[in-house]
This record gives structure tokens, sequence and C-alpha cells, in this order.
RNA sequence: CGGGGCGUAGCGCAGCCCGGUAGCGCGCCUGCCUUGGGCGCAGGAGGUCCCGAGUUCGAAUCUCGGCGCCCCGACCA
């Protein structure tokens, strides 16, 4: 049995040669998700709705941790709720599905099928806020949306995606802009902590921002192309949303405020940016954290080996299981190890280990790490201790080299022509002064397909003029090619 | 929604130009063999050739229309 690395390149196409085929590729060969008969929408497979399942149960508790309760709002949101905020309705109207008919009658007013829920939220809170004590009010809630999109891709983009909204509403403007910046937060660092995904947070500008917020701020990711990611956004919504549905409570002073509100959002693109941010031409490389199967247990079947290695690679999981590591003991027949070999690593499994009659005689086991393909001989009774330290460390690892990748790929331009020769090169962020009028935004975006992903939070003075216009630069910003 | 490409077995493809019994590899099933990087041998199952019209004695193949997917742009999470 030579070893035939070229055997599984096959699978999935190379990412160096076609890097859309190759996302492509792992999101089905490794069983995350497949097209479903439903025009722009996919069927998360189990494997894939497991990695979601932990994404959710690690950003639930941080809102919990943050004072957020969970509820559920209704799918439909009647057309003239959802007509009320004029800059909201303009900016998801393109974007709507309709609901004309309930059974052979037409309905008397149309309905829409949720594009994002402030306006049915905002309905309920007029009704739910009386009083400055009825403040904050925090609520989530775990919800599929429907964006009538154009073109689609899986997890990226589709037509249905699932997702969490919070939508809170204060009593003052500092208190609302506190929460956005402080979910902000939350969702950064749990891009980093749980994804190994570095993002840079920042302020969106006019244009990019949600459709009736005062503020929409942003964390972006940067993908293995080049290509960046907006992967979470915070909007501060000001009192746009509460004039219109009079959410109004008596404050402290005794007179009638309307409230402060905020709302934010991460969703299921997320395993898209995972999967881009880390995999290889192997497949996908999750981040332990995440692994539905944080280490898989290959025995090789030599001689009698349902005797004498099946019982000690089951001792091995046990103990794992014990320890809290999420374990798959692959004991199938049918298949050789070296396939398993191949098939775990497409799909993503941090740590492998293999144990066989030469290691049993050693009273070890062979641990393999996916992302570097390092192996170690482990004695089987420090297993559990050992694998948990390394699954740690491949999690540090996974961030420490994306983090290396990104700042390998942005760079700093103070120039018209260094702009637009850093953009014809590897795509990449690049940071360059802004005069912070909309004219030379699109100007970029129509000759460079770049967009302004973000301001920094807290911008420091630009370092030159501005890069389309030359005039004195208001600050320095990131520009990238985005998805 | 513009520009390009592709729809043939579960997956990847050939056949189409030049119309004439639908093929290959992998996978799947049965049995044997064992398995340390996608083992080997033998036998077998599996098809509305994306859909609909048209041309023709005859259409996977030619014509028209539709649908879907992929890639590159404009819009978005």
């Amino acid at each position: 049995m030579p070893a035939k690395q070229d055997t599984f390149v096959t699978e999935i196409t190379p990412r160096s040669e076609d890097f859309s085929r190759w996302y492509t590729d792992v999101v089905r060969r490794a069983e995350l998700a497949d097209y479903s008969p439903v025009k722009g929408s996919m069927v998360i497979r189990p494997y894939g709705y497991a990695v979601w399942e932990l994404m959710q149960a690690s950003l639930d508790a941080r809102f919990k941790a943050t004072g957020h309760v969970n509820a559920y709002f209704p799918l439909f949101i009647p057309e003239s709720l959802l007509r009320k905020e004029a800059a909201h309705v303009e900016g998801f109207a393109p974007q709507v599905a309709w609901v004309t008919h309930g059974g052979d009658e037409e309905l008397e007013e149309r309905l829409v099928v949720r594009p994002t829920s402030e306006a049915i939220i905002g309905t309920m809170y007029a009704k739910w806020i009386q009083s400055w004590r009825d403040l904050p009010l925090l609520i989530n809630q775990w919800a599929n949306v429907v964006r009538w999109e154009k073109v689609t891709r899986l997890f990226l983009r589709t037509t249905e995606f699932l997702w969490q909204e919070g939508h809170t509403a204060h009593e003052t403007r500092e208190e609302a802009e506190a929460e956005a910046l402080r979910m902000l937060g939350v969702y950064k660092d749990f891009a980093e902590s749980e994804l190994a995904m570095p993002v840079r947070d920042g302020r969106k500008t006019e244009s990019e921002k949600f459709a009736g917020a005062e503020v929409t701020y942003s964390i972006e990711a940067l993908m293995g192309d080049g290509r960046a990611l907006q992967a979470g956004t915070s909007h501060m919504l000001g009192q746009n949303f509460s004039k219109v549905f009079d959410i109004k409570f008596q404050a402290r002073d005794k007179s009638l405020q309307y409230a402060w509100q905020t709302s934010w959002g991460m969703t299921t693109r997320l395993i898209g940016g995972v999967i881009m941010t880390h995999g290889d031409d192997s497949g996908l490389i999750l981040p332990p954290r995440i692994a539905p199967y944080q280490v898989v247990i290959v025995p090789i079947p030599r001689g009698n080996w349902q005797e004498t290695v099946l019982p000690r690679a089951r001792e091995a999981a046990a103990a794992l299981t014990a320890a809290g590591v999420r374990v798959m003991l692959d004991d199938r027949e049918e298949y050789t190890p070296g396939w398993k070999y191949a098939e775990w690593e497409l799909r993503g499994v941090p740590l492998r280990i293999e144990i066989g009659p030469r290691d049993i005689a050693k009273s070890q086991a062979l641990v393999v790490r996916r992302d570097t393909r390092e192996k170690l001989p482990v004695p089987l009774d420090e297993l559990a201790a050992r694998l948990r330290a390394l699954l740690a460390a491949l999690q540090q690892d996974l961030l420490d080299r994306a983090l290396k990748f990104r700042d390998d790929h942005t760079r700093r331009v103070t120039t018209r022509d260094a702009f637009e020769e850093a953009l014809r090169g590897r795509p990449g962020f690049v940071v360059a002064p802004w005069c912070g009028r909309e004219e030379c935004e699109t100007g970029i975006k129509a000759d460079m397909q770049t967009t302004i992903r973000n301001i920094p939070l807290e911008p420091p003075p630009a370092s030159g003029g501005c890069i389309r216009c030359g005039n004195p630069g208001l600050t320095d910003v990131y520009f990238a090619k985005s998805y």
C-alpha cells in the first residue's frame, strides 16, 4: 500500500488552483451542507449543524453572561409594520419574500417573511416598555431569516439562513452606544477565542451601515484568498425605530422619552468563515473549540485486533470522554486506516490517535495533529491530560497562524499609486487615509472593486491625504475586496 | 440582474461537432482477502442523458424556450 498523496487530491480542488471551487468542494465533501431543491437554499447536514450548535452554545453563554435573555418572535411581519421605518424598508424591500395567500384566499394585508426582526420586536417593545424601570430590555432570539438573494453560496449567502439577533432598549443614548460596543466586543472575543479567527473591529461608513441604524459596527475577518468577510454586526439604532414604533417610557425626571435601541447579529455565515480561514488542500481544519469531534481514534486492525487493539481503543475513548473531550472511535471494519486518516483530515478533526499492536506493546498511542501533521507518541495513561493540552495548543496555534497571515496581508499605503499597486498584487487589507466623502468611497468601489470594510474604533490621525482625491485625510480606514 | 461556463448512474467525467442498442473511473451490493496513509481479487446492481416543445423513420447529440448550479462583476450577513 504505497502512500499516494495525490489520490485524495482528486477529492477536492487545490486551494491555490481555484479557491472558490476548493471552498465548495470542502463544504460538500466534509458533509457540512448540501444543495437543496429550493433555489438558493441549502441543507445544513448533521456535521455542519453540530458545528453551529457548538457556536450557538458558546455565543449563547456569552449573551446570558451579559444579562440577555432569549425569546422568540414571529416569522411573518405585516407589510404595514415593515413600512414604518422609511430607511429600513427601503433597504430591505428588494430582498423580502412576500406571503400573499393563506390557502386559496388572498390576504387582506401582505406579510413579509422576516429579513430581520426590528419591526415586529419594536412593535412588541412599545407594549412592554412604559417606565425607565422596564429598561434596559435585553432580548436575543435564535431564528431563521429570509433575504431574497440573487447570487448565493453555501453558508456565505443563502436565501434562508440561521442567526441570532439581539434587540435591546435603553434609557439613554450613552447606554445604547455602550451596549452596541459591548456586543461588538463579545463578537470579537467569540471569533478569536472560539473560531480562532482574528477580526478587525470598527465602524461602518454611512453607505454601508444597516438600513435604519444610526451607527453600524462590524468585525471583519480575512479569508485565505485575501478577501474580507463581515463576520458580525452591531447597530446603534438611536431613536429611529422607537419613534416610529412608539416605544416610549416615563423617565426618572417624569418626562416622556423615546427608548434608545440596539440590534446585533451573527449568522451561519461564520461556518464559511472558519472554513476559509483555516482550511488547506486536504480539507477542513476545525478549531478544537467548535469541532464536533476533537479527536478521532483509529484502531489498527492487525491479527486478532478485536481482542487486543479494540479494547485499548475503547478505554482510551472512555478516558477522553470522561475528561470532557469530544471523541469519535472509528472502528468501522470496511475502511482501512489510511482511508480513515484521509477522511477525518478532510472533515477537519483536530487530533487523530492511531493505536495498533506496536503501540500497545509500548503502552502508547500515536497522536497526529491535523494542522501540522506532527506525530508524537503519548503514553496511554497520559492521553487525557496530554490531549487536552494539545487541543488548547492547537487552538492557539490556529489563531496565531491566522493572525500572522492577516498581518502579512495587511499593507499601509499613503499614495494613490501605492494603493492601486497594493490591490493589484495579492489581496488583503489595505490601510489608507480617506477624506470621509462618500464620493471617494464609491469611486474606489467602482474602479477597484474595493470597499471600506470599516473605520477603526479609535481612528489614528490620517497618515496622509485621501487616497482618492488627495484632500486632507480624515482618518485611516481598512479597505479590502470582500465577500 | 449583466458577462462567461456547465447540467449524462450516488460523485467525477467521456460520448454531442458528424443523429442510429448509453460508456469509463470512483463509490455502492455479494463473497473471498486483511487493514500502520484513500489495500487486492471475483461477481453484481444501478440511467425520465436537467425539464418542455420542435425537426427527423429515429434525438444524450440538431433548433427554440425554460429551470438549476458554478465562476467573474453590480446588491447583501
